[in-house]
DNA sequence: ATACATACC
DNA sequence: AACTGGTATGTAT
C-alpha cells in the first residue's frame, strides 16, 4: 500500500494548555494523499478525546516521555562537544561522505509500483456500490485500510474502527478478505513479471522492479515503461496504481508516493537531479526513517530535509553508531540499494492474538494451546524447524514483554512448543494480559532439512519441495524468487526414492503430504537423535524443571559473577596503579590517540578515557593469565587470544567488545588474520554475524564496554558448570550437515549481497572513531562492512518476501509540509491530471464492466479450491498464506 | 542469548 | 466502550 506516514508533531513539545490534544502525538493526524482538505486540528481533537485516559493512551504517553527523556539526553551529549571533538567528528564525515559518493552507482533503473489504496480498491471492485462512499477495510478495532472518500475525514489505515466512525459516522466497514487481495495481487505480479521477471515483491501491493534491461532493449524511456506497466496493472485488474521510477530502490520508493493516487513519477538517472530531489525532501519519506528517528532528529539536530543530513553529519557521526550515522549521510546523498534481487530466507515465524485482558490462567493456557497450534501448523506447512521460542505478552496496560529460549533441539510440533511456551508463560504469571504471541526463529536450516545422511536427505529433500511447490501457489512471494528454483532440483533428483519412502510412510499417516504426513517424516527423520535424545532431555529437564531450572541457572550464575566482579575489581584496581608505567605505558597522543592500539578518544571523554586504561589494563592481566595457562602464545600483541577451545570463543567476545573501540586495529596488526568460519558459527553467520553489522563490531552504550573483557575473566576462572553448557550448546547443532546444506542455499544470496546501509537506531553516546587515520580505518571498517553485509536493509527496506499486507501503519502521506510536489520535486509530472480519488472518475465507463469481469474471475478462482465451509482455522490458515 | 524498541506493510 | 498481526532488524545488556 502506499507509503507511510506518521505523526510526529515535532513541534508542539507536550505543553498541556488549552489545547490539550496539541501534545498527543498519534500516528495518524498527519495527512496522506488525498488528504488535503482534512480540517487536521479536528482530527487531532477527536483521535485525542476519543483516546485520552485509556490505557492505552497512557502507555503512549509513556513512550513519548522515554523518547523524549533519550532526546534531551542526545542534546546533552551535543552540547559536551568540544570544538575538537566536532573538528575531529567532521572529518570523519566528510571523508566517508566522499566515499559513499564514490560508491554511487546511476547505471540502473528502478521503479516501484504500489497499489492505491489496495484493500478498499479490491473491495471496491467487488462491491461497487461501495464506489463514491466512504469506505474502511477493517474492523471497529483496527483499520488496514480506508478508500479516498473517508481520508477526506482523517480517516487512515492504522487507525482504531471506533475513532474512525467517530471521525465519519457514515464510514462502511468491510471486513478484511485475504484470499481476495492475493489474488488480484497475483494478477499485478503477472504483469510485473513482463518487465522484470525477478521482479521484488515488497508486499500483496507493492513491488520493485529493474527495468534497466526493459528500457535498454525496447529503447524506451523509463516513463513510458511505467505508464505501460500502469497501463497493463489496470487492465489486468481494474486497479490503479502508482509508480516511481529512480535511479536506486529507496528513492524510488519515494517517487512512487509523490503522485499517489494512480500517478507516477520520474527522477533521472542524473547525480544533480537526484541531489536536487534530495534537497528539500522530508526526512520521514525516507524508508527506515519513521516516526521516532524523525522525532529525534527533529528534534536534537534540527534536521528536517534529507540534505540538512549532510549538513550535520558531524553531529550524527559523534553521537550515533557508524551504521547509523552513514545511514543518514546517504540517505543525505540520495544513494539506495541498486544491486539485483537476492534470495532471501524467512527468519522467523510467529502469531499472535489480541483478546480482552484477562489473568485467568486457565484462560490464557487455553489461549497458549491454540497459538501453538497454529503456529506448528504454520511451521510444518513451510517445513521449518527452530530453536529459538520466543513468548509475547502484552498486559493489560499495553506494555510489551519478551521471554525467549534457546533450545538444543530444533522444534516444530504443537507439543513441543507448548511445552516450552508454558514454561515461559508461568515464570510470568500471575499478570494480566490482553496479548498473546509466539515467534520460532533459528532454523534449522531454512526448510527444516537438518538430515545426518544421505538417505534421510533425501527424504527431507522431497518434503522440502513438496512444501515448497505447495507453497509456490499459495505463497508467491516466498516462491517466485527464493525457492522454487532450488527445490525443483531437488524434487527431480530425489524423485524416485521418494515414491518408496512416502509408500512406506503412508500406513503410518494414511496422508499424502498433509501436515500430518510431513510431522511424522520430520519424526522419522530426526528420531535417530531425538529419540534417544528426547528422553534424556526429558530427564534433564524434569531435572531443571519449574524452580529449579529457574534458580539453578540463574541465581548461581549470578552469585558466582557477583564474587568474581568483586575479586576483579580489586585485582584491576591495585593493578592499575603501576601497570602503565610498565611495557604497557599508555597515552594519549596529541590529545586524542591511544598509543597502545590508536583508538581516538577525544579529551572530553574523560570517563571513557578512563575505562579505555582500564581496558588495556584488563587485556595485559589477561595476556599474562593466559601465559601462564598457555605458554606457547605468543605475547607481543595486546590482541592475542588463547587459543583453546574455550578461548575461542573468549577471544570472539573479547574482540568483539575491542573492536568496538579499536575498530580495525587488530586487523591493520595482522592483516593475514582471517577470522575463519567456524561451523557451529555458520548458523550464526547468515543470521547475526552477518546481517548485524551491528552486532559484532558495535559496541553496548559507552559505559562499562571493557567490563565485557572483565567478564571473560571471570568465565575463564568459571566452573565447568557454564562451560558445560556452552558444550551443550554446540552440541546442541544437531547436525553439521544441516549447516553444510544450508550454507549451499545461503551462498547464493550472502555472496552477491552489497553494501547495505543501517537503518537507524539510537544510542545516547557513540564511543569515537578507532584510530588515528580517519580515513584508513573508516573505509576498512565499510568494507569490512560490506563483506558480510546480508542484509539488503535500508533501500530496499525489507522486502520481505512472505511480508503481509494488512498494513495497518502505512498511514498516508501527509503533504502538508511537503507541498507542492510538482514544484518541489522539480517537473516532470507527467501525470499532472490525474485525479486526485474523485479520480476513479478516470476510468468510469469501462470500470464496471472490467471490475465484474475481473471479480468473477476471482470468485471462479477462489470457488474451487477452497470449500466456503471451513472454518476460522482454514481462514486463518488463507490469511497467512496470502502474506 | 535475551529483552526491548523501531519500522514497515 | 477501548488501539492489529507478521516480520525484520537495531540497541543494549
Amino acid at each position: 500500500m502506499e507509503g507511510t506516514e506518521g505523526a510526529a508533531n515535532v513541534d508542539g513539545d507536550g505543553d498541556g494548555g488549552d489545547r490539550p490534544w496539541q501534545s498527543y502525538h498519534t500516528v495518524y493526524t498527519t495527512a496522506k494523499a488525498g488528504m488535503e482538505g482534512v480540517d487536521k486540528e479536528k482530527v487531532q481533537r477527536v483521535v485525542y478525546e476519543m483516546s485520552k485516559g485509556s490505557k492505552y493512551f497512557q502507555n503512549e504517553e509513556r513512550k513519548e516521555a522515554f523518547i523524549n527523556q533519550k532526546i534531551q539526553n542526545l542534546r546533552i551529549q551535543c552540547a559536551k562537544l568540544t570544538q575538537a571533538d566536532l573538528a575531529h567528528y567532521r572529518k570523519v564525515a566528510d571523508r566517508r561522505i566522499v566515499e559513499l559518493e564514490a560508491s554511487r552507482d546511476l547505471s540502473r533503473i528502478w521503479l516501484h509500483v504500489d497499489m492505491d489504496a489496495f484493500y478498499a480498491a479490491v473491495e471496491t471492485l467487488s462491491n461497487p456500490t461501495l464506489q463514491g462512499k466512504p469506505m474502511a477495510v477493517g474492523s471497529m478495532s483496527m483499520i488496514s485500510t480506508a478508500n479516498y472518500e473517508a481520508r477526506k475525514f482523517g480517516v487512515r489505515a492504522a487507525m482504531p474502527g471506533f475513532i474512525a466512525r467517530k471521525l465519519c459516522p457514515e464510514l462502511i466497514f468491510v471486513p478484511t478478505d485475504f484470499k481476495k487481495y492475493t489474488y488480484y495481487s497475483d494478477l499485478t505480479r503477472k504483469v510485473f513479471r513482463i518487465y522484470d521477471p525477478n521482479f521484488i515483491a515488497g508486499s500483496l501491493d507493492e513491488a520493485y522492479l529493474d527495468i534497466t534491461e526493459v528500457c535498454k532493449e525496447r529503447n524506451v524511456k523509463s516513463e513510458e515503461i511505467a505508464q505501460e506497466l500502469r497501463a497493463g496493472v489496470y487492465e489486468e485488474t481494474g486497479l490503479t496504481c502508482s509508480a516511481g521510477v529512480a535511479p536506486n530502490r529507496l528513492l524510488a520508493k519515494v517517487c512512487s508516493d509523490i503522485n499517489k493516487p494512480n500517478g507516477q513519477y520520474v527522477l533521472p538517472n542524473d547525480r544533480m537531479a537526484v541531489m536536487t530531489f534530495v534537497s528539500s525532501l522530508p526526512i520521514r519519506k525516507i524508508g527506515g526513517i519513521g516516526k521516532v528517528t524523525e522525532h529525534i532528529l527533529k528534534g536534537v539536530f534540527e534536521i528536517n530535509t534529507c540534505e540538512q543530513m549532510l549538513e550535520k553529519s558531524c553531529y550524527l557521526y559523534a553521537l550515533f553508531s557508524q551504521p547509523t550515522a552513514e545511514f543518514f549521510c546517504s540517505v543525505g546523498l540520495g544513494l539506495g540499494q541498486t544491486d539485483s534481487p537476492q534470495v532471501r530466507f524467512r527468519k522467523s515465524i510467529s502469531n499472535e492474538r489480541t483478546f480482552s485482558a484477562t489473568e485467568d490462567e486457565v484462560l490464557l493456557h487455553k489461549k497458549l494451546v491454540e497459538l501453538a497450534e497454529m503456529l506448528s501448523a504454520d511451521m510444518q506447512k513451510e517445513g521449518l524447524c527452530g530453536r529459538t521460542l520466543t513468548l509475547k505478552l502484552k498486559t493489560a496496560s499495553f506494555e510489551v514483554r519478551t521471554r525467549a529460549v534457546t533450545l538444543q533441539k530444533y522444534i516444530s510440533s504443537t507439543e513441543d512448543i507448548l511445552k516450552h511456551a508454558k514454561k515461559l508463560l508461568k515464570a510470568e504469571l500471575p499478570i494480566s494480559v490482553r496479548l498473546i504471541g509466539l515467534r520460532v526463529s533459528q532454523f534449522n536450516g531454512d526448510k527444516c532439512s537438518a538430515t545426518p545422511d544421505p538417505t534421510q536427505k533425501t527424504i527431507t529433500n522431497f518434503i522440502t519441495s513438496g512444501d515448497v511447490n505447495r507453497n509456490g501457489s499459495s505463497f508467491p512471494d516466498v516462491a517466485d524468487r527464493d525457492f522454487v528454483s532450488d527445490a525443483e532440483t531437488n524434487l527431480s533428483v530425489d524423485n524416485q526414492q521418494q515414491t518408496s519412502q512416502l509408500d512406506w510412510r503412508d500406513p503410518f499417516v494414511g496422508n499424502y503430504l498433509s501436515d500430518g504426513d510431513y510431522q511424522s517424516c520430520v519424526l522419522q527423520k530426526n528420531d535417530g537423535i531425538e529419540e534417544v535424545q528426547t528422553p534424556s532431555n526429558d530427564a534433564t529437564s524434569s531435572h531443571h524443571s519449574g524452580f529449579t531450572e529457574a534458580l539453578g541457572s540463574t541465581s548461581f550464575q549470578g552469585q558466582f559473577e557477583g564474587i568474581n566482579v568483586m575479586n576483579e575489581s580489586k585485582l584491576l584496581e591495585g593493578a592499575s596503579l603501576n601497570s602503565c608505567c610498565q611495557e604497557t605505558t599508555m597515552l594519549w597522543l596529541n590529545d586524542y590517540k591511544c598509543s597502545l592500539c590508536g583508538i581516538e578518544l577525544p579529551p572530553s571523554f574523560v570517563e571513557e578515557r578512563l575505562e579505555h586504561s582500564d581496558f588495556h589494563l584488563a587485556e595485559k592481566l589477561q595476556k599474562e593469565e593466559s601465559r601462564i595457562h598457555q605458554p606457547c602464545v605468543p605475547s607481543g600483541s595486546p590482541k592475542r587470544y588463547r587459543r583453546d577451545a574455550y578461548g575461542k570463543e573468549e577471544k570472539e567476545r573479547v574482540e568483539n567488545s575491542a573492536n568496538v573501540h579499536n575498530g580495525d586495529h587488530r586487523r591493520l596488526n595482522e592483516p593475514n588474520h582471517q577470522r575463519a568460519p567456524h561451523p557451529t558459527q555458520q548458523e550464526k553467520r547468515g543470521s547475526i554475524a552477518q546481517v548485524g553489522q551491528s552486532s559484532g563490531q558495535r559496541k553496548a552504550g559507552e559505559r562499562g564496554w571493557w567490563k565485557d573483557t572483565r567478564k571473560q575473566f571471570n568465565e575463564r576462572a568459571e566452573t565447568s558448570h557454564r562451560r558445560e553448557q556452552r558444550d551443550d550448546k554446540s552440541q546442541a547443532k544437531p547436525d553439521d550437515n544441516t549447516f553444510q546444506r544450508r550454507d549451499d542455499f545461503s551462498e547464493r544470496k550472502d555472496d552477491p549481497l552489497p553494501t547495505s546501509r543501517k537503518r537507524p537506531a539510537f544510542r545516547e553516546k557513540r564511543i569515537p572513531v578507532e584510530s588515528g587515520d580517519v580515513n584508513l580505518v573508516v573505509g576498512r571498517n565499510d568494507r569490512k562492512k560490506e563483506e558480510r553485509s546480508n542484509n539488503p536493509q535500508h533501500l530496499g527496506r525489507p522486502e520481505k518476501p512472505f511480508a503481509d499486507d494488512r498494513a495497518p501503519n502505512k498511514v498516508g502521506g501527509r503533504r502538508d509540509g511537503f507541498p507542492s510536489r510538482g514544484r518541489r520535486y522539480g517537473g516532470n509530472d507527467s501525470y499532472r491530471g490525474r485525479d486526485k480519488f474523485n479520480g476513479r472518475q478516470g476510468y468510469s465507463l469501462d470500470k464496471i464492466q472490467t471490475e465484474k469481469w475481473k471479480h468473477d474471475l476471482y470468485q471462479d478462482v477462489s470457488k474451487d479450491p477452497i470449500p466456503q465451509n471451513e472454518d476460522d482455522k482454514i481462514a486463518k490458515l488463507e490469511a497467512l498464506l496470502a502474506s
